[in-house]
DNA sequence: GGCACGCTTGACGTTAACGTAAGGGGCATC
DNA sequence: GATGCCCCTTACGTTAACGTCAAGCGTGCC
């Protein structure tokens, strides 16, 4: 009733999902042994519908910032109860807080880690500059890996 | 004997080094096993140095951020190379500049999973206020997981 | 001498997140 | 009706990063 946005009637299969997140079938089914994952069956071949696809998304980018299958399906599994009782939901979020303080953390170690490179990064580029400018990078490399970056946005997913 | 950490000649057991950074001396071995650490000996024991205790800090803050002990090792070796040759450092400085360009891509991929977090916050806090509010967490509660973080970057802050 | 500690080196066990191979059903196409 | 393609399940294999014994050496202490 409620949602006109993004056509709820449409299915995908596994392989559509499949090719759309780079992932492979084997990857989906093993979500779904894990309790990620509950598509509906049409026989034995598995249907997916616009929710387990937000659902994918969310577990690969879970994944991509450093969360455990296990932590990711309590994160889902809280979404789910969400429905449930108001202190099924408190609790929700306590464990969404700390998993927002959890994440801003890693990201001041990449942060850190960043610095790091960059001042490694500015002693090399001074050195070279000294003794072998000839071997810099000049602006056409790095317009290259600009392209490549640019290309895995465009794909939507990355695969690492 | 009480003695400066930060003084070059002082040496570490292992046991010191894993009291210190928190891990067990089975890890150390490992990435020894792995390359990525070379302690001198003592006869059979090992003994590590100001410049086995800076590696050994780079490897956790690669681990925290996700790195393999494959890629942190490749890092440590391009850090070493570069009493080398220019040539070596030029490759070097390419693969910084890689490892920045993913760093970033994985800090982008944190906020948004952190905002995703902050929006489900955001409607269930609104939900509660509506509901429950008594279930509501207040500030006394937000204290104790301000105390636990503080705890955690005390403990790092040693670590660094 | 005997004992507890801490260090050492194997060597096998474990967990997560899949990969891969084997065997089989359903449906279209040649 | 054989071929090909996609799907399924079951089950064993793999890699990373250690954990967990087992057995032994060296040292200080009673």
């Amino acid at each position: 009733m409620t949602s006109d946005l993004r056509r709820p009637e449409r299915t995908f299969t596994i392989r559509n999902l499949c090719v759309e997140f780079r992932v492979t079938p084997r990857a989906l089914r093993f979500y779904e042994d894990k309790g990620l994952l509950y598509p509906a069956r049409e026989g034995l071949n598995r249907v997916y519908n616009h929710r387990d696809r937000a659902r994918l998304q969310l577990i690969l980018r879970g994944k991509r910032v450093g969360l455990s299958l296990a932590e990711i399906r309590e994160i889902l599994d809280l979404y789910d109860e969400n429905d449930g009782g108001a202190a099924q939901m408190a609790k929700s979020l306590k464990k969404f807080r700390e998993r927002i303080l959890a994440l801003e953390a890693q990201r001041d170690d990449i942060d850190g880690a960043i610095e790091q490179l960059r001042g490694g990064c500015d002693r090399m580029e001074r050195q070279l500059t000294q003794l072998r400018p000839d071997l810099l990078p000049r602006a056409a490399d790095y317009d290259q890996v600009l392209r490549a970056r640019l290309d895995g946005v465009a794909d939507n997913a990355r695969a690492d």
